[in-house]
DNA sequence: TTCGTTATTCATCGACCGAATAATAATACA
DNA sequence: TGTATTATTATTCGGTCGATGAATAACGAA
């Protein structure tokens, strides 16, 4: 009489292909970004996700390996949509320090604006930042410094009065500010006093290029 | 024959005092800084401390109540040092934007040069500023919100022209920038192709006060 | 139909973690 | 000297975690 089996049973094909990976990846993504790397817990992305644990090996192999399909997934959109702006930025005529700035800036912006899961994203982002594990450092620098060193040729350019060795710092400057922003951005309400909260995000992406647009160009000491 | 007692035993007071404390803080700060809160052990810090782990809680008491700890220590200092700085950067007779940048940066630049203890909590700062949860929220206002609102006062009678939200605003630009920068200041060498690092540690510190200021100063749109 | 391959679940293992409790040694105080 | 208090250790408990291997159902090819 052991033999009942309940209803609930289907190993099996049923919902095989990207769609189920990607699911998976979103639900991961979400764990990483609120609980970090060590604080997340298969077990949750597994059931949050409606699969089973064990399928989380079989797609991505080890949890060290499912953070860096999380984080390549995204990373990729944004380096590659950064190309793309750059170079329709480097083309147009009223090229400047803003345009490329708005290039750079644009493909993070929009995904924290894009829902929860770009949102989630731009949070796990930062926390790799953060973490000084050498595996961290290697996936930030695969993802993103490709981009980042096109990016300083153009501001050398631009700015041709600064030296390579002081573009390239205020680029680091520049990387950590919005970052920062990005991630904080609920949170600025306070520190204004509420003023801030009232400000449409548009213009607040505008405030940051002003910001960082200033700091590009001042002259050096 | 089970009586014979191994002669490393010692429960009692023999180290008690502020040094134990100091010292157990010290190895927290490090564990915390490396792995994270949910990726340090307990164990690990009694271990690297030369203490029993019940020693921890006794205490401390909880995990989270150690990290607290080890957050306010070094918080305390550097909250106390901005205090200082500005009182005198305020009253000092060549009172400008660079000057109270420098106040408000000394504190945290000179912690990170003094020594591995305060590098590490530089880290760990960082990543407190890139985690969601509300806990970390609470103790980064608790401890860093209060001479903030002093600094952007300051500001705000230094620029007349712009609008205390706007100097809010880049002033939470600002924080994002030098977390960042200093956290990442050993990397910072990448992107350079390796001519940063030849830049002594005072010059930088120079750099980024030039950056920020220009950013500060830049008018509205 | 048959059979091998692929996708999925189930069940479990060993490790580790934070917390808690009880025992015990040193000190302070009477 | 004796006794209460404080600082420290030893040990254990329940829980959770990541990893793993075996079982199994669906599918594709023959």
């Amino acid at each position: 009489m052991d033999t009942s089996q309940p209803p609930r049973r289907k190993p099996g094909r049923p919902k095989a292909g990207a769609d189920l990976r990607d699911r998976i990846l979103d639900e991961a993504e979400a764990c990483f970004a609120a609980a970090g790397f060590a604080g997340a817990a298969l077990r949750e992305i597994a059931t949050r996700a409606g699969v089973n644990q064990a399928l989380l090996r079989y797609y991505f192999g080890s949890k060290q390996d499912l953070f860096d399909a999380v984080f390549r997934r995204r990373g990729g959109m944004i380096s590659g949509q950064r190309h793309v702006l750059l170079d329709r930025a480097l083309a147009a005529p009223d090229l400047s320090v803003e345009s490329v700035l708005r290039a750079y800036l644009r493909p993070q912006w929009e995904m924290k604006l894009s829902g929860p899961g770009g949102a989630a994203f731009i949070a796990l982002q930062a926390r790799v930042h953060a973490e000084p594990e050498a595996h961290a450092l290697e996936l930030r620098r695969e993802v993103y410094d490709p981009s980042l060193r096109r990016y300083i040729d153009a501001l050398c350019d631009l700015l041709p009065a600064l030296p390579r060795a002081v573009v390239s710092m205020r680029v680091a400057f520049l990387v950590g500010t919005y970052l920062f922003m990005l991630n904080d951005l609920g949170r600025l309400t306070d520190l204004s006093e509420g003023q801030i909260h009232e400000m449409p995000p548009e213009h607040m992406l505008d405030q940051l290029v002003v910001f960082l647009a200033a700091g590009l160009r001042a002259p050096e000491i």
